[in-house]
DNA sequence: CGGAATCCTGAGAGATACTG
DNA sequence: CAGTATCTCTCAGGATTCCG
């Protein structure tokens, strides 16, 4: 199976996904601090802003990343949900904490120890589809 | 092991290194295509100007991802290669690519089928470090 | 060939205030 | 609470030319 059955590049379709600023970070507190409310975003994600936040969530939900639930309560209440496809991001999330974990341990960790993801996670590599 | 123990965020940190555009195509073209000098780079990789590259190129080699040297003919040559902790990229590059390759095999593929990483890259799942 | 030097532009981000 | 509405502003990136 060569390069030749590429129409165009996954990696810059996948860049152009998930390459904004802040993207990323959003899908990082949904999959593992299980956030999914507005403020809980603008609390926790350093350094943005609700507009921004904003137009992230609604890239995100067109994309198919996201799903948004409204719950008609007073005050009002909006959930946003990894989609399975959202999930699958999972993998280069993982990927992108190991590389730190491994090349920047006193920046990243308290000690200044290095850890594995297995260790700090308890998971295993994620499966390439 | 908790999250606790972070001082700052790994994913965050990975992404101030590799979220500008053009750095994961630059990374790319030297891993899978191995391609190694600035023309080519120029050449080959969607919409970018010799500024921009050159920059990229230099943010890479201060971070310690890739590694330039001179060779003094005429007319001059450079190469660029990526380093070991360069090369631990690759993981995040593959679950890149099986991102879309999973989620969007019609503009992938030219035939418009999905394929897997391993199917296509003759590759099994990265290590997590 | 491998860039550096200019000049230029606009998208996108920051800050803040406001609203249903 | 979950967003809009402005307004400002920077700077990443584009286009082009030139240089050792």
């Amino acid at each position: 199976m060569s390069l030749n059955s590429f129409k165009c590049c996954p990696i810059d379709n996948t860049f152009k996904i998930i390459g904004k600023k802040f993207t990323m970070h959003i899908i990082r507190n949904m999959a593992m601090k299980e956030h999914t409310r507005f403020n809980q975003f603008l609390d926790h994600i350093e350094e943005i802003n609700p507009k921004t936040l904003s137009a992230r969530l609604k890239e995100m939900e067109k994309a198919g990343l996201i799903s948004r639930e409204v719950y008609d309560e007073t005050p009002i209440r909006v959930e946003y949900h990894l989609t399975n496809k959202g999930k699958d991001l999972q993998g280069i999330l993982l990927q992108m904490a190991a590389f730190s974990m491994k090349h920047y341990p006193k920046q990243v960790f308290k000690d200044g120890k290095a850890r594995t993801v297995k260790q700090v996670f308890n998971i295993s590599s994620p499966k390439l589809n």
